[in-house]
DNA sequence: GGTATATACTAACGGGCGTTAGTTAGTACA
DNA sequence: TGTACTAACTAACGCCCGTTAGTATATACC
């Protein structure tokens, strides 16, 4: 490159370096995937989407990720770590199936709510890992959810729920919090405690426990 | 190719014609095309993924699809209309508000039972339509959403459902319905209809209408 | 002031993608 | 037997992808 007048030259793509803007951050980056991947999928994104959104060139954005897969499977083994250790903390916290399953019910709800991008890659995307990430994605996956399905059976065992299927409840429970990642927005009249409260009454109601 | 011994050579790929097998027609592509994209995804799956699947080279294809994104918005419309046909049906043959909620949740959950490619592509992948088909899936989707919170919205104003929220618990029923075609499995102990019928059940549960 | 490091850039590679063009094999019918 | 049509094939195009290599710039520290 001789060309010395370069620099006067409009059309030229402004290199971030000269132009006095802090450097992005890894967390820059992975707050960028995040969104993308949650809205147009973990195919549907490429990484020059992701620069561009941070206002990078694509190769560049090897100084902070290993790779597109890496990226993923962060977000998503972050997520269900996270998931996991609420839900049983909050079982943890309460002696009774009833107050367990209100409470499970609660975070897991709160957590869709809180982090609607995050769980909707781990309920998209999550099945384009591959080795040894799809792995512990889907024991996290599967821990959590027949310790959910335990706890049900067991509050129908002991008579604290009416239900015909330990199964089902748990499945339509479940699945219905983490629809709410799908429709929630924070600018709506719900906030995402309300959303939460209410779900948790609606899982006692679906086992059979009116208040 | 003047090559006179390319009939005589193994490693040659076969000619469908020249094997005496029955032409592969337009629904052996779609039904390809619904087993790849409920799997992979729409981005996952590529043209080759859905031709060596019917036994075909990749460009055979567009002698029974006009595009890719031709054979997205076919499956996408197809299942859609039929859905909200679905639910219309159920709502006209009851004439009142519990009937009704407990028909529509039925055939909703069936058909995420019996159809769960068809769903899971619509859940997935609408959101990559463009143009004319993505509007027409989008009015689809909403219409049936308002018809549906309406159902409960009514019923909770005749007194006939108690629940503090007609979006909450409309987002909640749909949604654990939807999430049937995600864990539902032919071969399992449970039909179908068994699904279905526990579905309107805890539906009927999550607006406060117990048996 | 010199050097090391982090962060950015451009150029380029190998490969897969959806799609089109042009050709060939089998089939139905005049 | 000749002709038209359907359904298959191979070859190839242009494009975008994730990634690597090599280089430049700004900053921090000696």
């Amino acid at each position: 490159m001789k060309d010395v007048s370069a620099n006067l030259r409009p059309t030229r793509r402004i290199d971030r370096r000269s132009a006095g803007v802090a450097p992005v951050t890894g967390a820059d980056v992975y707050e960028a995937a995040l969104t993308a991947f949650a809205d147009r999928g973990y195919f549907g994104t490429s990484l020059k989407d992701i620069a561009n959104a941070v206002g990078l060139q694509a190769p560049s954005l090897y100084n902070h990720i290993s790779s597109k897969a890496d990226l993923l499977s962060e977000i998503v083994l972050d997520t269900l770590s996270t998931v996991f250790a609420d839900f049983e903390a909050a079982v943890a916290a309460h002696d009774n199936p009833v107050d367990q399953l209100r409470e499970a019910t609660y975070v897991y709800a709160l957590h869709h709510a809180t982090h609607r991008r995050e769980t909707m890659v781990v309920n998209q995307d999550a099945r384009h890992l591959e080795g040894k990430s799809l792995e512990q994605a889907q024991d996290m996956r599967r821990t959590h959810e027949r310790d959910f399905r335990r706890l049900i059976a067991d509050g129908i065992k002991d008579g604290y729920f009416q239900h015909p299927s330990p199964k089902l409840a748990s499945f339509a429970i479940r699945e219905m919090c983490v629809s709410v990642a799908r429709w929630f927005h924070d600018q709506g009249d719900l906030k995402p405690e309300d959303v939460a409260r209410t779900y948790a009454s609606q899982a006692l109601r679906v086992v059979g426990v009116t208040p």
